[in-house]
DNA sequence: ACACAAGCGAAGTGATCGCTCCGTTTTAGC
DNA sequence: GCTAAAACGGAGCGATCACTTCGCTTGTGT
């Protein structure tokens, strides 16, 4: 099966999940038989679990284990375990959207930009998952496009609001900000057993020091392309 | 065998290779037949370039056919995958020492920690082996705890010259900087496939930016204890 | 030159992974 | 309630991993 299938409808964006696509999915799962459905669930809810504790290398076993059904149902309901990643990565990132739109709309403009990074990095130093999910799947795989643009978007006017309010510098741009998360996340990667567990907060702190426009320096080189985002691999 | 076996010499300080540990090494290296000698070599010369390439979950079979002996011989070296590693993050880690020290004697104290810091996320950057290793071998093997005081040691002391010199913030401190290496090389991470090469320069850059006492704010939570780097599993 | 310990690699071992086969059980429409 | 389709899970498959065995080869001290 092609990864994005033609249909007879005028034609979409480009990389964009179609209407008939998204109404074949859910008609799919909803016409699941209720024993059917309910394991579905019980399989997503216990491999958010299981990724966030474990990483995406976890095992097929576990997450069924975990979910109380065998390892053949699992696979039944997902055609491989990529599939189950991302569906469980189509759901967050609509998260990420709602998030960052909340940030557009009812954030101070001085300090959205602040929230957005902050929110962020507590969920991905809180979930091992989608730290490797973003790498793996987020940021390269096709049919997440139309996701990725409409973040892309929405960073791009919290650091224009910034920008405006004064308190981000000028040389940033929305592509930035998920390298900036990366960043600020790394500390979580550190494997120092007694640490506290917020101590991302320190090293997110000087990341967004050096966001200010105040003590800012030239940055080399520029900011990468949009296209990069919009449409990876092309 | 214990992982710090007592020797009858005067007591080292602990977590250091004490000088039998040592000699015992260098002779057992010494003493092999000079084809085993020379294989030796070429293992590490190739695990090198393989675990730079693919990181450290690359195969054992992949680094033995690169340096063109069989998979046993490597395990004739080197008695586990784990040992391999090792050895090549000793002098790995010595490298780093020697780094920093000449950034201590011969940097400029203003720019002590910024060349430091950059030359670290640019070993890094090229290097996905020495990343990893990072995290899985260096921060908390005690057997390389002597290194890691040490290379903590010259951090703290790159730190202070800034400060003195007033280019670095007040509040940092000499364990910070491990983890702004690892926030500084996370954008090499990023899966983008035609996103110039030093792009981590851009985010450094912002960290660096961070660093500076000008638009310095309060950080929270204070910087991560000492003993934490000098004894992770303590 | 020779004897023999040391070194060698092709072929295996057991563990684990993602994934599938197939006989049994459960659900849903009549 | 009955039946056919749908869903189930244990048991197994092939691939891959770190690591070992074993019969042959090679360097080395005398």
């Amino acid at each position: 099966m092609p990864p994005e299938p033609q249909s007879t409808a005028p034609a979409a964006p480009a990389g964009a999940l179609t209407l008939p696509d998204i109404a074949a999915t859910e008609e799919r799962v909803h016409n699941l038989r209720a024993d059917a459905q309910r394991n579905r669930e019980r399989i997503i809810a216990a491999a958010v679990e299981v990724f966030a504790e474990h990483g995406l290398e976890a095992s097929t076993a576990e997450i069924a284990e975990r979910a109380g059904v065998g390892e053949a149902t699992l696979f039944r309901r997902f055609a491989s375990k990529d599939d189950l990643i991302m569906a469980i990565v189509e759901t967050q990132m609509d998260e990420v959207i709602e998030l960052a739109a909340d940030c557009v709309e009812n954030s101070d403009p001085a300090d959205g930009v602040e929230r957005f990074l902050t929110e962020m990095v507590e969920h991905s130093v809180a979930d091992r998952g989608v730290l490797e999910a973003t790498k793996d799947a987020c940021m390269v795989k096709p049919e997440l496009q139309s996701r990725r643009r409409e973040i892309l978007n929405l960073m791009t006017e919290l650091v224009k609001r910034g920008q405006a309010a004064g308190t981000i510098r000028g040389d940033l741009t929305g592509q930035d900000l998920g390298f900036l998360i990366s960043a600020g996340a790394s500390a979580a990667g550190m494997p120092f057993p007694g640490i506290r567990a917020d101590i991302w907060k320190r090293y997110l702190g000087i990341i967004l020091d050096g966001l200010r426009p105040e003590g800012a320096t030239k940055l080399r080189p520029g900011p990468p392309a949009r296209r990069l985002f919009e449409d990876p691999a092309g």
